[in-house]
DNA sequence: GAGCCGCATCATAGCGCTACGATTTCTGAA
DNA sequence: TTCAGAAATCGTAGCGCTATGATGCGGCTC
């Protein structure tokens, strides 16, 4: 039973379903028609060989309910556009033969499938994790897939996971942040697919937008500390050179604490975020710059190693050095102590994606420059 | 412009690569045949309109390079079958015409999309994330796309995930875990679809099976604690009634430890694995068992939150409680101190995945019951 | 009773591609 | 040179479904 078999042997469909005995299926009829006749006329026909087959087809459905092929389309996608009588005949005879319909064929028919492609950076990245999973949650009520791509912050990745996405004709294409390449932007624009960019804001977007502004992220996160007396500020990075929301975050982080007069630095690594990497960041800001009395960093796994190697340094938290991340992430309350962090809302982002893909299924016009400014929300605890 | 307008205007394809002026498109060639003529003969053909149409086609290809559209599609399957010259030919027009092959019409034909369904608990779990990313990046490199589905830990979900990936033909469904319906079993054997279940060891699997007896990283967890020197144990695990890993892992624990004559008890809590919930495991573990000495934690978030809440009240790490986490999530090496934990090895069941489909497509008969056990690697950090 | 409208249903013509089998072209041995 | 066998290429018939336009069928109004 190899999955090439499958391609060879099939050649009729017999007994896949228990309950149907009796019935002849119906796609044999149709399918052994006599429409080509005058092409060789004359010429024994080949029988040449049926290559695969799904069980039931919906053509066995509308033989068994006694309807056309079309009628139990019909029925699929507008139940309310069938009379009474023959939805409840076709209902009953999708449940009796167990049909499953066939979407790769749906959607060749239908010029586009019930797929939404999304690409994300990365769903080891727990933001996108989560904003994926409450795409997926509500996608699934719908009855649209998700197609997962992962760029790991590659541009150049990214163009060829459109280009495939592309070739799947989706319902909409989701992508992450509002930075593409160029021709990225001329594939999406020559196609007539719904484009969605999320988790960032205030850019130059394609068509709807959803996500919030990272820049007002920093500025908060400074305007936090300097309200709690902080005159020393430093904004601790990983990643920063692939990670453009992190970098926006920290430009608005310097910004604020410049307009309001206060000493800022940066300290950053290449690599990804980490508590190590936070560790060695906050040792190394400690070392350069001693006199840093508040800390903001890329994130919470950051701002974890941060508090971890205060503890190991006997650098006193908050006293003598606040501290606030950016995420709010599983762990970020329970900390010691519990972290201050801004929390965007990666599940608000998933849902409102979902939202704006299934009213443009409907039909509803969107503006085609849909802004949805999800926010964030600075949790003071007491790190800080 | 609509997505929904897609469906109804679009009549001619034009311009719409830059570069192909001049060329005559196959299609409409192809398309407006005059082999219908018999049908009525004599009533004018109503002109049916167009419904679709993407905009440049396998025909487009091979009329410009001068081929037949099997011969196209055979360069795209298996470019080594055709002749270097017409493959060139075929590539240069791929290139000129910035020709995307449509995946969908490609998976009705063939009976099999290049599509694997990845179906797991949740994405927002480090663990699965880890897998699927590691999936995507090794199945990219195939051309085969994730579709992406979240059981939340629900069998009947799981059930119907199922039932929608086969609706898509996939080459390959990747599952979580061995416990499925019964429901779930029988769709999948009544098909040609090879079925890889992951994350989990030791159950009658489907077809092949990739990933690691839980039962025994609970009974390694047993017995490093008491090689340690530890006598008094404890299990605290988050969400066990759901997640049938963490409780087998469980029950390794505690057969190791009962096998061994050292006291061993559970302690649980139904909300899903944080820190919180480790933190609240720890205190009323230390309430119910204050002569507890050892303590293995359904994962690191559990074991980070014991980490914690032993700080807060000044339990010494290791040396009055022992702690062993399981994952080696990000933040566990930097913990205070370092978390010891058995690290399951994510990546590699999902690489192993991969392999297995792509060898499966390339007509490798797998022993249809193969078994890969990625073992796991306890890493003695020093809260042990 | 004719004409008309609206609803439910249907027949049809593909969607763009692949796999089969057939045909053509290219080898190299006889 | 001839011809079998291999290699390259091609023509064709669908894959299972959907959108379109057409048809049939009451129930209305005039």
């Amino acid at each position: 039973m190899g999955f090439m078999d499958n391609l060879k042997q099939v050649l009729e469909i017999e007994d896949c379903s228990l309950q149907h005995k009796g019935l002849i299926l119906l796609s044999q009829r149709y399918m052994g028609g006599d429409m080509s006749e005058e092409k060789k006329p004359g010429s024994e026909r080949p029988a040449r060989q049926r290559r695969k087959m799904q069980s039931i087809t919906m053509m066995d459905v509308a033989e068994y309910a006694k309807v056309s092929p079309s009628t139990v389309s019909l029925y699929l996608r507008r139940p309310e556009a069938v009379s009474a009588g023959a939805g409840s005949a076709i209902a009953h005879a999708i449940d009796k033969l167990n049909y499953v319909p066939n979407l790769v064929a749906g959607g060749l028919a239908a010029a586009s499938s019930r797929a939404v492609s999304i690409i994300v950076p990365s769903v080891r990245n727990a933001f996108f994790a989560e904003t994926v999973a409450a795409m997926q949650t509500a996608l699934r009520k719908e009855r649209l897939q998700v197609i997962l791509g992962h760029t790991e912050y590659d541009e150049r990745e990214e163009e060829d996971l459109v280009r495939t996405a592309l070739s799947w004709a989706p319902a909409a294409i989701v992508l992450t942040g509002l930075s593409h390449s160029e021709t990225t932007r001329r594939m999406l624009s020559k196609v007539k697919v719904p484009v969605i960019e999320i988790w960032e804001l205030g850019g130059p977007q394609i068509d709807a937008a959803i996500g919030f502004h990272h820049d007002q992220v920093g500025a908060a996160a400074a305007r936090h500390l300097i309200q709690q007396g902080r005159r020393h500020l430093a904004y601790l990075g990983a990643r920063m050179h692939e990670d453009r929301r992190a970098r926006l975050r920290c430009d608005g982080f310097v910004a604020a604490a410049s307009e309001a007069g206060v000493e800022v630095n940066v300290v950053q690594h290449p690599a990804p975020s980490s508590a190590e990497a936070g560790a060695m960041l906050l040792s190394e800001t400690m070392q350069d710059f001693p006199q840093t009395d508040g800390i903001a960093c890329s994130n919470d796994h950051v701002a974890l190693g941060v508090l971890f190697e205060c503890e190991r340094l006997k650098i006193a938290v908050p006293d003598r050095l606040a501290t606030i991340g950016f995420g709010d992430l599983s762990f970020s309350a329970a900390c010691n102590p519990p972290l201050s962090t801004i929390r965007p809302s990666g599940d608000l982002i998933g849902k409102e994606a979902a939202r704006l893909i299934v009213e443009h299924m409907a039909g509803k016009e969107p503006d085609s420059q849909t802004t949805i400014d999800t926010r964030f929300t600075l949790l003071h605890r007491r790190s800080s």
